[in-house]
DNA sequence: GAAACTAACTGTACGATACAGCTATCCGGG
DNA sequence: CCCGGATAGCTGTATCGTACAGTTAGTTTC
């Protein structure tokens, strides 16, 4: 069965293999346009810079260990994320009033304001891949992939 | 305008914003999935040698450059790619008959047996996860991914 | 209060990628 | 027919994101 690759059984299978095909495309272009687009004004914003900041704008300040957690990332990732943040004025550390030992990184005005920039830019960006769809189509693909997310990530934290 | 980065204006733009979210969170969850999942008995099928090998697969042998430019990937990265697949036996080089500069990569049954067997892991995986949904919700969730792979693939090259 | 635990950080390593530079080959105009 | 510009592939080098292991400082438990 599919030694050489191709074909797959049943109906069910071809389905499940084009969502495994499409979402690793689509993986691979997504890269490719995050690398074309942000390297040349936003800088810095790479890759987990944009979700940290999403995150805490959405979630509210909170320690390392918290968004490692919650990124599926190791601690040490993004302890060196966050410096590099700090560094470009994008986040601030503070100690955590309750815990010694823990560090709280809050966004900064300027660090929000570059990720909605990144987002807004993105946004333009989908509207233009997207602007010949009709809205209801939109409004399905955003559905489902939230659907499609929230499957992974309770498959994931187990 | 959303200097706070949360509401946005339109219900478009909302309907945009999330997809761009849902986007930005598959990769990662993706990425996340991947790490967990591949490392173990698979290895080196990580990343781009996964994607060369399902081209290679669909579009027959091909010389680096023209795998280069489909998968939006520099020539260096993919020779060294290439380079480490035929170490481990995934894919053969051999000399251009119609271009002496040129070298003409095929898979190996070796290589094309791993990536049914990484395939079919995925699709299983995907199985998994999509459990419960309807037959017609993956068809459309396969059907937009679909499409909007090709959006973004016409708005990348160019 | 000592032992076990945990939060963050640091050292080190690896993989994927890009860019620049090199060599060998190809092709089109004089 | 040969010479100069283009192209294919490779190698050197750099960067970024990430992980794992170890360290240090604070916390919790008995």
């Amino acid at each position: 069965m599919s030694e050489d690759g191709t074909a797959e059984g049943t109906a069910e299978e071809v389905t499940l293999g084009r969502i495994e095909t499409e979402v690793a495309l689509l993986m691979r272009l997504g890269e490719a346009t995050r690398r074309a687009t942000g390297t040349a004004e936003h800088r810095v914003l790479d890759r987990a810079a944009y979700v940290i900041l999403r995150h805490l704008d959405s979630a509210g300040p909170q320690n390392v260990s918290a968004l490692a957690a919650r990124l599926n990332l190791d601690g040490s990732t993004v302890t060196r994320q966050v410096s590099a943040m700090q560094r470009d004025g994008l986040i601030a550390r503070a100690p955590d009033p309750s815990d010694g030992r823990g560090t709280v990184v809050s966004p900064t005005p300027a660090g929000l304001h570059r990720m909605a920039a990144v987002r807004a830019a993105r946004t333009r960006l989908y509207g233009d891949i997207l602007a010949d769809w009709a809205p209801a189509d939109r409004d399905t693909l955003a559905h489902l992939l939230h659907r499609l997310n929230e499957a992974l990530e309770t498959r994931t934290r187990r």
